[in-house]
DNA sequence: GCAAGGTC
């Protein structure tokens, strides 16, 4: 610390921390509990502490306040903030601002209050990226009203005395890159989050009848960067389970029977998936069955204690032992201890140096710059007004710690190998010469899909791949059932068909945007940009060009979202509410022709017309007022105008297009009953002049052509993908997963012969058949291969003639996938050898090896086994 | 009506 206050006065301090009890905490810890004062602020949470204390020899008055997280929230400029006021697609270059939301308005009055009276303000928020975006907050507020403060950060990561002074002697300054890095997120996020939620809540949800209860709620389709990479974990290992094509497999079951006990051993080829081969080796030792043993290991082994737990290991932990949700973990974390009657002991044995219990706690590999691990604070008897729940958590946090702090567990392992007739088999823990089995059989088993995810799991996936915080990955989860994504079966995460569907659509597309990658991008920029190695409008500005070329190419592509649901769900008459796009946004039927539907397009120019879907054949036309910059359909009927239904248009019109006393937004109606749309055409003229005054913006519409490009020379690299410049493909943020045209020709030259291949790994694909209402009977290819993503595709809307071949593509082998394989279809694993069978043939024919009777395989035969 | 991040 640089600075002194002047002279020796005391100087008045403000100082701040994220939330109440930390102000309470270090208040007490800083005054000794001695002259401490409370008085209330502005807010009711909120108090403000005050007493003495001496920085650096510097007399202090201290007043200590707290915020409650963030103080600010960054939202769309008014005029962005209604659904249908704008084009999804402008949300990445709407304006923004960040303001002090309604309920935090009171906390800012304190704080303007406090700091008008103060010389120095000093911030305690928490030391992480997060602590320091609202430590710029609170200054912001707070310079507000004085322009004066010195401004200063303490940092401590726990509420120890000693930290919590050293923290106070030795103030720094903020760290504004930190800060950015939280700017950048909360923008990305942002406008991410709305373009796309709009874009798919509009465009799907009349589209459609969902066949599940919202609850009365309306239905939000909504996309996240962590909420949509965390529906992806669930589905993923669903279309695992699906994928899974349960397989035979041989195993050699050997064991030996004395007074002692029995000793399993293990056959170290684990099992064989080819049954021929695996009769062969079993008849070699029944024949020769005597078992000589070759190895006997023994060696101590160690069992190391636990890393320290961390938040998420406790959440996973207590999910695991105690089927607590990382949501009740959380409210029943506890700081109260004392003297055990249990445990204490062998922790008064631990501190006792002469016992040589001790030992320093290993490093878990994490840091969240913010917290401590996770330790006992004092110690407690937990017995008065804890419930079971308090109890069973604290006593997992209280032996954890203590193993941390303790030596490894000694334990002696012997391991036996045996030889009959050439197999190798195992056992642990007996020490045996040489035996004849007392049990030796060839069984059979059945390969097991992976069961679905857990609690547990997903919170182990998103903390590898991070996705969200400690404090916040459970909202993720919680997230997807409230959006009626995924369903929480037992302990167990299961897809709706609306989140399994919503997921395939833009994985058909080739879109990663449920896969975790486009968050850990980020987070890798967030933190190029908290050291200075990127700079916060450089990555900014990258991220969001790729987002919006990743968006126009999604919109483009939106046909096969609508695929997708049509697996899963009836279409309703009603067009998706994006359709302007495309096809145009139904109006009302054609009053003309009364066959097809008037629609709302926009044209290339930037302008909207009303015209027939029949158009050459109808050339009913309805003009617009030429002032007109965004018009959308909403469901909203008029019920003046008939024949109807004729659904209202909300207008957005040109500020400087249209008198002053007309209101640029407009919800209208185009069936005649609407003066103000009228009187527009007749001042402004109608959609087809041409007007010079402010040229279209002709957002929306296409994507980002090479002149974008080519007008930046100055960055060299140009994305093949998306065609924004300043990155390769490679580093593009819209991912693809696959090369479009390559996906395209693949199924196209598809010549009806061989079954369709999958577009993801190259293995055959499966037909299946649809079972909704609409499309009954329809059938439609789905991947099969293990671990494999699902590509699906109907049958009808693949361009080329099969000639008779469709059958051979109700079957397939997973064998044949070619970039399958991980992902842990199986449920059995380890030591899987396969074999070829010496003449290439197929195993046909099969009868029992034991008695000969082909009704039944070995494994069911009423001789099988060899007893002494 | 939209995100994710703080926290009560």
């Amino acid at each position: 610390m640089a600075a002194r206050g002047g002279g020796g006065r005391a100087i008045r301090v403000l100082n701040v921390a994220e939330k109440p009890s930390v102000a309470k905490t270090v208040s007490g810890i800083l005054s000794n509990n001695q002259g401490l004062r409370m008085r209330e602020g502005r807010s009711r949470y909120n108090k403000i502490y005050e007493f003495n204390y001496t920085i650096q020899g510097q007399p202090c008055q201290m007043m200590f306040t707290s915020v409650t997280g963030h103080l600010m929230e960054i939202e769309f400029e008014g005029r962005y903030r209604k659904w249908h006021s704008c084009d999804p697609v402008d949300l990445f270059q709407a304006p923004i601002q960040k303001h002090v939301p309604e309920d935090k308005l009171d906390i800012r009055r304190t704080l303007e209050e406090e700091a008008r009276k103060c010389q120095w303000l000093v911030l305690w928020l928490d030391c992480d990226r997060e602590g320091e975006n609202i430590a710029f907050e609170v200054v912001e507020v707070c310079s507000s009203v004085n322009s004066h403060l010195n401004i200063w950060r303490a940092r401590f990561s726990s509420l120890i005395d000693r930290e919590i002074h050293q923290a106070a002697q030795q103030l720094e300054r903020p760290n504004q890159l930190f800060s950015d890095a939280v700017d950048v997120r909360q923008e990305i996020d942002l406008r991410i989050g709305a373009s796309f939620t709009r874009f798919q809540t509009m465009l799907l949800k009349d589209a459609f009848v969902f066949n599940f209860s919202t609850d009365g709620r309306n239905l939000i389709l909504s996309y996240g960067p962590c909420q949509f990479p965390t529906l992806g974990f669930v589905v993923e290992r669903y279309w695992e389970i699906l994928a899974h094509e349960p397989e035979e497999f041989w195993k050699i079951q050997c064991s030996h029977t004395t007074d002692e006990g029995t000793a399993k051993f293990n056959w170290m080829r684990g099992h064989l998936f080819d049954y021929t081969c695996a009769v062969l080796l079993y008849e070699m030792c029944v024949q020769e069955p005597t078992a000589t043993v070759t190895k006997v290991r023994q060696q101590e082994k160690l069992k190391y204690p636990p890393h320290p737990l961390n938040t998420i290991e406790l959440e996973k932990r207590a999910s695991r032992y105690f089927r607590m949700s990382s949501e009740q973990t959380m409210k029943i974390l506890v700081q109260e201890q004392q003297q055990h009657p249990v445990w204490g002991p062998y922790a008064q044995q631990l501190l006792d140096p002469s016992s040589g219990l001790w030992r320093n706690p290993s490093g878990g590999g994490h840091d969240d710059k913010a917290h401590p691990p996770i330790h006992p604070t004092k110690f407690s008897p937990g017995e008065s007004g804890w419930s079971e729940d308090h109890k069973k958590l604290f006593e997992l946090v209280v032996r954890h710690y203590l193993a941390c702090v303790s030596q490894p567990a000694v334990g002696a392992e012997t391991t036996v190998e045996i030889d009959i007739a050439g197999e190798m088999f195992s056992a642990l823990g007996r020490t045996i010469v040489a035996f004849t089995p007392t049990l030796l059989t060839l069984e059979s088993g059945i390969t097991r899909p992976p069961p679905l995810l857990s609690e547990s799991d997903l919170l182990d996936c998103m903390d590898k791949a991070g996705i969200g915080t400690d404090a916040t990955m459970h909202d993720h989860i919680k997230k997807l059932t409230d959006r009626f994504y995924a369903t929480k079966e037992g302990s167990h995460f299961k897809p709706t068909n609306l989140g399994e569907a919503l997921v395939m659509g833009y994985d058909d597309m080739g879109y990663e945007l449920w896969k975790p990658n486009l968050r850990s991008m980020m987070e890798e920029d967030m933190k190029a940009v908290s050291v200075g190695n990127k700079r916060k409008d450089d990555v900014l500005a990258t991220c969001l060009q790729q987002m919006k070329a990743c968006f126009l190419d999604a919109r483009v592509n939106k046909v096969k979202l609508f695929q997708a649901l049509e697996i899963f769900f009836d279409r309703t008459n009603r067009t998706g509410g994006d359709d302007q796009h495309n096809h145009g946004q139904l109006v009302r039927k054609c009053d003309v022709c009364h066959d097809s539907d008037l629609v709302l397009r926009k044209k290339p120019d930037g302008k909207f017309m009303i015209g027939c879907s029949a158009y050459p054949q109808c050339r009913n036309v309805i003009w617009l007022p030429g002032s007109i910059s965004e018009a959308v359909v909403t469901p909203t009927v008029c019920n003046t105008c008939t024949p109807g239904p004729v659904f209202k248009i909300q207008f957005t019109f040109r500020r400087l297009e249209i008198p002053p006393n007309f209101n640029v937004h407009h919800l209208g109606c185009v069936g005649g009953c609407d003066d103000i749309m009228r009187q527009l055409i007749e001042i402004s003229g109608s959609g087809h002049r041409n007007f010079s005054s402010t040229p279209a913006r002709g957002r929306g519409i296409t994507a980002p052509s090479r002149n974008d490009s080519q007008n930046n020379q100055q960055q060299q690299a140009t994305c093949s993908f998306c065609h924004q410049t300043g990155h390769s493909s490679s580093d593009c943020y819209s991912l693809t997963s696959q090369n479009r045209s390559a996906r395209s020709q693949r199924v196209n030259s598809n010549n009806g012969d061989s079954p369709i291949p999958c577009t993801t790994c190259g293995s055959p694909c499966v037909l299946k058949t649809a079972n909704t209402e609409s499309n009954r009977g329809r059938k439609f290819y789905s991947c099969q291969s293990q671990g494999c993503k699902f590509f699906v595709c109907w049958e009808d809307s693949i361009p080329t003639t099969r000639g008779g071949g469709s059958s051979s593509a109700t079957t397939t082998s997973r064998r044949q996938c070619g970039g399958g394989g991980q992902g842990g279809g199986g449920g059995q694993s380890g030591g899987d050898v396969r074999f070829v069978s010496a003449t290439g043939d197929p195993v046909s024919g099969r009868s029992c090896f034991i008695c000969g009777d082909p009704s039944h395989f070995a494994n069911a035969c009423p001789n099988r086994g060899m007893r002494n």
